[in-house]
DNA sequence: GTGAAAGCGCTAACAT
DNA sequence: ATGTTAGCGCTTTCAC
């Protein structure tokens, strides 16, 4: 800047009114400093400047999700960043991975680097971590889970509410012997989806069987264990209702294997690729991992803009989208 | 900091040498400054320490993809991510896009945070504008399309031997009019891609046929329509390969919707979602994006260290999946 | 409309 | 083993 600044014989604070845009430069001076400016293809430092400016804006937010790699998270990434990127503002994106250590690195790494603000899918049993920044005023928004310990601005799927309507659909077929198949039941989101199943059952006078509710399965592999025991059973389920994304592959695969797939429904939660190709298509509560996004950098940006209402939970509605495997009836 | 130290009884270095574990601090004082830190609930400022220090590192990579939503380019972030995270560097990541205008953009905004270094997939016809960070030793890799009008290190699928492989593939199992379907032409992959398969066909002495060789695809829907041309054809090819992901998504669509694809052989290049659950399961010449990032990730953090050795290709091999659409016999 | 000086949080260089 | 001073690239404050 000051080389820039002495070529344009002028002095380094005209300079950064050039560079920022402000007001009171004569369009000659201006001109001479951009001309300067390019012939050093100066680069202004964005990082040394926020230090001194008034509201230390870094510019930047820190966005960790379940993995990078996994097709909810980059959705939710990639909604991140479009907002992000009309302010200027850059991403750091770290991937969870399921390890508590991790959440911790990933957060300090952040706040070391000084973002304007968190965007945080979290796993560790509490967030009180986080309280001293919230009362400093840093803009947390937490998404697909709660935080514990900490009160902050969150954003849900409406787990309930679509596990209900997934449980509902398959009810309306004609069905009552639906199993259930959910992921761990320390998530958040699991248990949220249990009770929606369990809810529509009851809602509809359908005693559950806690033979056809397995949980606290991981992956796809025990999933596939998991339905191979429901069919075996004398009374077996005609219809499944998998309460996360691999589990349902798993469920797939398992329906497949037994040749069931044609006569035992499913509907799952959460969309799976390709699913309109395979057969039969799969129906599912899909989320809608761009609008979590989304509005989980709307809330970050609000809060930088000033915005102070209590933290408020926003619920973002799933959609059903019936492709054929949970419209097959009963027999 | 200084309130650290002023509560440590210490001077201001004394701290910083704390905090970077730098040798000669004694015992006591350190844990009296730890002490003191963890009371004020001190967070040590990267970007301002790398202000003045001498190697001038920000720790962070600036990692430029198609888009962060899309499942090559996530699992490229994600190889990247596990290389940076092992060296406290931390990884901006911006989506292109298509869009040249975004590319400018999201490396400026790179520059201006003083990135340690660049890894990018580039869409401009030319990055000569990279030309002076190039010089001042700043590592920039190019991952999945070579850079115009400027040399550096490269890390690129094996497009020319995988599309080669595949097309080997189908002439082994007895095809001899087999059609291409490929991306745009202005594409350095593509190109790649589709000399791969008329050296194949070359090679096995078989006439490469102009109307079987359809190009400039962008997306499904297009390849859709070509596969329907080409089924419409007086002597149709009884095998595709088709050049991309999504062409080979839209192949599949068609075939199907005209019965054909259990009589039509399919190699598609890019690995698809769920391959192997679809009927019948997809034949792929699979990419490895996970060693692409890694290798990249890597290739910087060598440059950094000090690796001075002219740039490089670093060529990615494929691996031919055989699940079923590729093995189709010619009637 | 423009510039000089101080200072943001930290590290380098040189004390002691 | 520890402290002091200058300075990284910029913005603020205030003077002209």
């Amino acid at each position: 800047m000051k080389n820039v600044a002495d070529l344009a014989g002028v002095g380094v604070k005209t300079v950064s009114r050039v560079i920022n845009q402000e007001r009171y430069v004569s369009a000659d001076t201006i001109a001479r400093v951009m001309r300067a400016a390019e012939q050093l293809q100066y680069q202004p430092d964005v990082q040394a400047g926020n230090l001194r400016r008034a509201d230390r804006r870094t510019d930047t937010l820190g966005l960790l999700v379940g993995s990078v790699a996994n097709p909810f998270s980059a959705a939710v990434h990639r909604a991140v960043e479009d907002a992000a990127i009309q302010r200027h503002v850059a991403v750091f994106a770290s991937s969870l991975d399921d390890d508590p250590e991790r959440e911790r690195a990933s957060v300090e790494a952040f706040l070391r680097r000084r973002v304007d603000g968190l965007i945080l899918t979290t796993i560790q049993r509490s967030q009180a971590y986080l309280g001293p920044q919230l009362e400093q005023g840093m803009p947390v928004v937490f998404v697909d889970r709660k935080p514990n310990g900490l009160i902050a601005d969150t954003v849900l799927t409406d787990n309930l509410e679509g596990a209900a309507r997934g449980t509902r659909h398959l009810l309306a077929a004609g069905h009552r012997r639906i199993a259930f198949l959910g992921d761990s039941e320390e998530i958040y989101t699991a248990k949220e989806r249990k009770r929606g199943y369990l809810d529509a059952l009851r809602l509809e006078g359908v005693a559950p069987d806690p033979r056809l509710v397995i949980e606290n399965l991981g992956e796809e592999a025990q999933a596939e264990l998991a339905v191979n025991e429901l069919l075996a059973l004398d009374d077996p389920p005609t219809a499944i209702f998998s309460a996360q994304n691999l589990i349902t592959i798993g469920a797939i695969i398992a329906l497949r294997a037994q040749g069931a797939s044609e006569r035992v429904a499913l509907v799952g939660f959460d969309d799976v690729p390709m699913a309109s190709l395979l057969s039969p298509a799969v129906t599912v509560v899909a989320q809608d991992p761009s609008a979590i996004g989304a509005i989980a950098a709307r809330r970050i940006f609000e809060r930088l803009d000033g915005e102070s209402e209590p933290a408020r939970d926003f619920i973002v509605p799933t959609r059903l989208i019936k492709r054929g495997s949970g419209e097959i009836r009963p027999a």
